[in-house]
DNA sequence: CGGGAAGCCTGGGCGC
DNA sequence: TGCGCCCAGGCTTCCC
């Protein structure tokens, strides 16, 4: 599933090879996939046509590429983004226009320079494209609107980890679902949220507001540990005319040590992992490292 | 307004 | 072999 450091592989792949180009045409195959276009189709797709990819921004799970007419336009106030967000099952290809067509399939942009063309890919159509015009951020750059809310990630330059901690803090929850929380802090998914909860040695019950700054601390530091190591392993595993979403994380797979280990030897103490129910789907965990709170959020 | 849960999706895997 | 069911799960929307 794409969480951080998979959308963060997306956006280097999207930044090597679409960056520069001119959009041609766009073709929307599903309309779902565009759902998050209030405008509809066509309003999205005349958006797009003529227009200059810039760069390519990230935050949290969501990627943007800023539109311009012209290579030297610097991004302003009221310009339009291109913004994805992969869901579950999105990816984002770079394919020959000889290549057939994804079974999945759903946006196809073209370029007046007869390169690869972009595709959007969605077997669960949980994730979508949209435009929107950038708008000044509350903490600083230009954002668009579905944007704004979310919470700075802890691969930004500019994310402040006491802040982060603080805003855990201040939750009224089970840990995490506070780390699931993208107004928070934003990025980690199931995966990450478990295995930074095992490298911090604490329970995904435990209630926000008996958890200390330390431990804060620890819970969020082992977050972007895990993230920069999942992004190192995942970053050598895509090629030229592929934008690596692969619907897993990457290698990284090979390397968690309680996600989807159930009765495995925790890796630190030998005992089975477990797998617990949590907000309809599951958590796994070490019944040794991590106890389970007396004072357990339901 | 904050917290919690339902609903959105499809294909792989499994039991019968 | 084929049917039905469960599971994966991020985000928006709705309700309390």
């Amino acid at each position: 599933m794409p969480e951080l450091p998979e959308v963060e592989v997306v956006r280097r792949g999207l930044a090597d090879h679409v960056a520069g180009r001119r959009i041609a045409t766009v073709t929307v195959a599903h309309p779902r996939a565009i759902r998050r276009h209030a405008a509809g189709a066509a309003d999205f797709t005349g958006r797009l046509a003529g227009r200059l990819v810039g760069a390519v921004r990230r935050r949290g799970k969501y990627l943007w590429l800023e539109l311009a007419d012209a290579a030297q336009d610097a991004p302003q106030p009221g310009d339009d983004a291109v913004l994805a967000h992969l869901g579950m099952s999105g990816q984002m290809l770079v394919a020959d226009h000889g290549k057939p067509d994804e079974k999945h399939l759903r946006v196809r942009v073209t370029f007046d320079d007869d390169g690869p063309e972009l595709r959007f890919v969605d077997q669960r159509t949980f994730g979508g494209l949209s435009a929107h015009p950038l708008a000044p951020a509350a903490g600083g750059g230009l954002l668009p609107a579905p944007v704004a809310h979310i919470a700075r990630d802890p691969m930004d330059p500019a994310f402040v980890l006491d802040d982060a901690v603080a805003g855990i803090r201040r939750r009224r929850t089970g840990l995490k679902r506070a780390l699931l929380d993208q107004t928070v802090v934003s990025g980690i998914g199931n995966i990450y949220a478990d295995e930074a909860l095992w490298r911090a040695r604490l329970h995904w019950a435990r209630p926000t507001e008996s958890l200390t700054r330390a431990q804060g601390r620890a819970v969020l530091t082992a977050a972007a540990e895990v993230m920069d190591e999942a992004l190192a392993q995942g970053g050598t595993s895509f090629d030229a005319l592929y934008v690596n979403v692969n619907g897993a994380s990457g290698y990284f797979d090979r390397s968690l040590a309680v996600y989807g280990q159930t009765d495995r030897a925790c890796p630190r103490c030998g005992t089975p992992i477990r797998r617990e129910a949590f907000m309809n789907r599951s958590s796994f965990s070490c019944p040794r490292c991590q106890p389970r709170p007396r004072n357990a959020h339901p």
